[in-house]
DNA sequence: CATGAATGAGTTTTCATTCAT
DNA sequence: GATGAATGAAAACTCATTCAT
């Protein structure tokens, strides 16, 4: 304790600032003066916590993709899928998605600056592509059985890269929750019955 | 010709310029002189032909959207749709879309671009709103008959959701074109037949 | 005639283009296409008619002045002071100057726009000088009869800075006209009143 | 002390070296980097301390004009009227203002960029008009209760007039202050006799 | 003569980063 | 550890002037 969690304090202290600021501003136009005063602390010490503007950046990128990845595995290991068909575990993790990512605005738009940094930051890119993996590894586990590891892999590519559109588009079409939820689940329940058929 | 042209032409060839520029650095990033130089002419004359920067960003988004727009207009009419099932005129459109649009890595880099600024400008955005309005609108025209107009647009709006995602992870995951074309047709052909069984 | 008169008029065109623009923004802010905009001539003239920007603004000081004296000595050479007293000289050309310099608003402005210009400015300094010199020559001349060619003149000297206080109090203070009329006809004719006490 | 002080002592730092550079060229051509080198300074702190160089002039007069008029108050204070006529007080009035305001060169100088300024800028107007009201309010009072406030009050307008008048005539003919004086020192007498005649 | 495109130096302003206190 | 003053590179934008057509 002491020194390292003051430290790690203060940084999370500016990374959350900074999530905040990029809801307001694009990170470009987002001054590191900006990101103090979110943080309430005096924007000589984000030097002292990070070397640079961009070190902020890939502290935040980090925290956001780990926070909701913890998340989700949490979730997942509360989960009590004993006696649930495959079709119920896939259709558990679209509504635990829908609620907690698709649906959250404010993440939606974070993701959309992500995946613009990420065009010419190769740090940012393979950070959330490392993520974006991992989450269509573990959201694919329950299609492995029917269709093998391939294209299992490939159905939750499609699948992962629709949530994205659809969060993105609930962000450009300014939609309310509902409205969104509605067209998510309906498309959501058309490709799960087109996968799990005999249901 | 004459005057008209000349200012048409410059004001083309700059637009054209950000464009290329755009594929190099963010849109903050790229600077005046930096478009000036991609265009190969005198930095001043980009505020004697644009009022702003921000006049020539609008001035490409109008560009890049109308050029797509018009183009898959003229393809449209020339399609022979005469004796094709509405399952084959979806297949077609998806194809050209695909081919066109989806996995244009170029355009998609461009269109990532576009979401990210359209998030802290109205302009932008309402440029972007309309066209995928308009994209989906004239997609949904085979599904109108077995679903209904509200129905319709709401399959077409994931659709298209679908579309952009795609192309998204294109970009972040550096997927070779033909990679990203088999999991799009596959996905796609799930979803056409889940959208017209009978077949 | 002909090249030389075409010439003329243009210029003079040009002049009266900054003499207006004069009254909506300083020298300063006065840009080239402004006056070309207000002469209804393209800008790129102007460097034909005038070597550069600071040359019409040479012009227009001696237009504005030979304008007024040229009036003035026109007013003069029509008086007829046959039978009129020193003081009755005097106290007409007062009214003279209140009506055509003094209490012309638009005028005053263009004289403080001179003065600060002078401020830098050797020539338009030495044009503004001349022409005040031959004002107080020619308004002194009633009075050195009475207190000889220096003291006249001195005394004339004092009476023409006040009447260029109050010209830039009229404008400062933003005065009608009437107002600032009676201020400065009482305090006139107190100073008449000082200079030919016999009446 | 400490950091307001440091605050405080840089702006008048830089609103000094304004004043220095207004007496060099205009306030226009005079540039944030001339005003940072004038003041020794990096021109980057000009917009630390004022947010744009129109808030560095708005402070410049205030300075100026505060200055002038708290050196006036304290003289004013100091002053020993019990045993004096009307006629001395103003008399004594005129005399401190000759040296300390009408004589000044410098101040003349910058006083007539001011009255440029205030044709286009509303906040220096006011500034400007507010001090010579307080100055003819000040000065008025030994008129008072020999001509009524309002007599008083077009009087000492006139009066400041006169002297601005002056003040500008000895930028525009370069005068030596000797010769200067004279002349206001006689026009004065005129007038105050003019004004209290029975002595 | 007339036009308006082209040039490039110059202006204000912003801001990440550094550093003395 | 704080603080906020200082630096300087770089950005958007302006404009007098030139010049090809």
């Amino acid at each position: 304790m002491g020194r390292k969690n003051i430290q790690q304090e203060r940084q999370l202290q500016i990374i959350k600032a900074l999530n905040r600021c990029l809801l307001k501003k694009s990170y470009k136009e987002t001054t590191i003066k900006d990101i103090a005063a979110e943080a309430g602390i005096n924007h000589g010490m984000l030097h002292y916590y990070f070397k640079e503007k961009e070190e902020i950046l890939l502290g935040f990128v980090d925290f956001i993709l780990s926070k909701h990845k913890n998340e989700f595995i949490r979730w997942r290991d509360a989960q009590q899928t004993g006696d649930m068909t495959q079709k119920e575990i896939l259709k558990s993790f679209l509504q635990y998605t829908n609620e907690k990512i698709t649906l959250n605005r404010n993440l939606s738009k974070v993701f959309i600056t992500l995946w613009e940094i990420s065009l010419n930051n190769r740090k940012v890119k393979s950070q959330i592509k490392r993520v974006y993996q991992e989450w269509i590894e573990l959201a694919c586990e329950p299609l492995k059985s029917s269709f093998g590891d391939e294209s299992a892999k490939q159905i939750m590519f499609s699948m992962v890269a629709y949530l994205e559109g659809m969060a993105m588009f609930s962000v450009v079409f300014n939609m309310g929750k509902d409205e969104n939820r509605q067209i998510l689940e309906r498309f959501e329940e058309r490709i799960l019955n087109s996968i799990f058929p005999e249901e």
